[in-house]
DNA sequence: CGTATTTGACCCGCGC
DNA sequence: GCGCGGGTCAAATACG
């Protein structure tokens, strides 16, 4: 009995203690990700289970020792249930550890391959800059001088060397890899953003010399001297190319099933005009941006001629001001992708007979966050692809199309992850680049306002400008380097799963990954946008971070 | 009364 | 050069 009630009594400090010391490692840990917030929640429970000290300490001094007896027993029992529920709770938060460790391995791998391929993209740029001479010769075929050089070198080629690269590298950027890491849960959206809002403007009213090119680009043609357009790292042939074609701005086009008159972006919006557009009776309604009196950015917003419960709604310009939390995300967004359009605009021209490619990126929708779209229903099934309605297709401005209604292409079976699909439409003056972001995945990976209607997969529509087929094989191969790895792992610790399922929960995990997320949009930006990303980076965080 | 929206007129680029 | 069409302006109107 004394035994009993004193080992009780140890046991019970013991375990109290355990528990604080397992929440304190929650506590340091819990930044660094949400898995650990089922053990946060198995300790309370534990918690819960627990006898309280003091009413333990007072019992000695009850009257009645034969009830407390049996209770010890009840206690006892408690806390051994519960010391074996802790054990596993430990051994499950040491899985944890060790799954996100590979994890972040994983990453930094698939990181330095794509930092090791925009080097060599770089060494081929120069290399073929130097054999065929200066960007002046081809003045209005420049696109496709770099393009030329872009194509050359393949994927299989990269493959490669990046693999010999490869643990150097990755040794290299480990502290800093780290760091982010240790940013925990923020690491995740922040570095997403900084990936995604490279074209973001600063938060100032004039632009630094740290100005984004997209903004350098965009403000160029609006209130910018033409001789002070360009403070970038943007090449002499890119500065050429933009300068000759100074109004040529990038535009931003989301289509997304809305019964709202305009989607809820997070922005101030003035309408300012309206027209009815040749080949759709819908108007199409103008607004430009109040939040600050001089932000250059408009809109336009359209109901789709085929589909009246589709809003395509245009963005051009970027904000010179600070924008609310719920507005950054899509601003960010939309430049990035402005961005990457600006960017590859002036890369490539011949691609259009490469025909068209399309990823499935699930959570790059996640980064949209901010606007209040509506659950497509059923959607109709269409291609992913299309030419955006009215003059945009054939205006002298590229676009870029984000597609948040179409259905999920398969994205049930990882396989089918990256589809090709055919070119469908005639190329036009200036690409007309779609990213489709559709329901792949049901909400649960998307905490984010509009995540649960546009769950994501992107359709990049290589259609003219681009040559976005090597991003594609980059990013093909390491989706599929993560998939691997990430299923091994996941089938060693799931084992009961059935391969199916297990399959569709590691792609659902891999493209929830914020890593992956990350990494994926670095390849995409990296290759197709390769310049003054550090810059605009550094914008894009603080801009987010307002 | 101040602000936002509407709407016809105007400007400008582009294609023929 | 002319017409077309997209985009913008600004006076008129609506709204809170």
């Amino acid at each position: 009995m004394e035994d009993a009630f004193e080992r009780s009594g140890h046991g019970g400090v013991d375990v109290v203690k355990e528990e604080k010391r397992v929440d304190d490692e929650n506590s340091d840990h819990h930044d660094g990700g949400g898995q650990y917030s089922r053990e946060v929640v198995l300790v309370q429970e534990v918690k819960n289970k627990m006898p309280p000290k003091e009413s333990e300490n007072s019992k000695p001094s009850s009257p009645n020792q034969m009830i407390s007896s049996p209770r010890r027993k009840e206690d006892q029992h408690q806390l051994e249930s519960a010391r074996a529920e802790m054990s596993q709770v430990r051994e499950e938060n040491q899985k944890l550890k060790m799954y996100l460790n590979q994890i972040m391995r994983d990453y930094r791998t698939l990181q330095m391959k794509f930092f090791d391929a925009v080097k060599q993209e770089d060494d081929n740029k120069k290399s073929a800059n130097a054999t065929k001479g200066s960007c002046r010769e081809i003045d209005q075929e420049s696109d496709e001088l770099v393009s030329l050089s872009l194509g050359r070198a393949t994927s299989d080629s990269k493959k490669l060397s990046l693999e010999d690269k490869n643990k150097s590298l990755a040794q290299v950027k480990d502290n800093t890899n780290d760091h982010k890491f240790e940013e925990g849960l923020g690491f995740g959206l922040d570095y997403k953003l900084e990936l995604l809002t490279s074209g973001t403007t600063e938060s100032l009213p004039n632009p630094s010399p740290d100005t984004s090119i997209e903004e350098a680009k965009e403000e160029a043609g609006e209130t910018w001297p033409p001789g002070i357009v360009k403070k970038t790292m943007r090449t002499s042939c890119d500065d050429e190319v933009s300068q000759q074609n100074p109004v040529k701005k990038a535009r931003v086009s989301v289509r997304a099933r809305c019964d709202t008159p305009t989607m809820n972006d997070g922005c101030q919006w003035r309408k300012y005009g309206q027209k009815i557009a040749k080949g759709n009776p819908c108007p199409r309604a103008y607004y430009r941006c109040t939040v600050a009196p001089s932000c250059p950015v408009r809109k336009q917003v359209q109901r789709c001629a085929e589909d009246m419960s589709i809003l395509v709604t245009t963005y051009e310009g970027t904000h010179n001001h600070p924008l609310p939390m719920s507005a950054t995300a899509m601003a960010s967004t939309t430049s990035a992708a402005a961005h990457m359009l600006l960017s590859g605009s002036s890369t490539s021209q011949n691609i259009s007979s490469h025909g068209s490619s399309s990823l499935t990126m699930a959570p790059m929708a996640a980064n949209l966050q901010g606007l209040s779209f509506y659950q497509s229903e059923a959607s109709k099934a269409r291609s992913p692809f299309y030419l955006p309605t009215t003059s945009f297709a054939s205006s002298s401005t590229p676009t870029i199309t984000l597609d948040l209604t179409s259905n999920p292409l398969s994205s049930s079976s990882s396989s089918s992850l990256f589809n090709r699909f055919p070119l469908q439409y005639p190329s036009t003056r200036f690409s007309s680049t779609s990213l489709s972001f559709n329901n792949s995945f049901e909400s649960s990976a998307l905490p984010l306002p509009w995540g649960s209607s546009n769950g994501g997969l992107m359709n990049y529509n290589t259609s003219q400008l681009f040559n976005k087929n090597q991003a594609l094989d980059l990013a093909k191969q390491a989706q599929e380097s993560y998939h691997q790895s990430y299923t091994q792992k996941n089938m060693s610790s799931l084992p009961q799963q059935a391969l199916p399922e297990s399959i569709a929960a590691a792609t659902k995990a891999i493209t929830a990954d914020p890593s992956f997320q990350s990494a994926l949009a670095a390849a995409l930006k990296s290759i197709i946008g390769n310049g003054g990303g550090g810059n605009s980076n550094q914008g894009g965080v603080d801009h987010f971070r307002n």
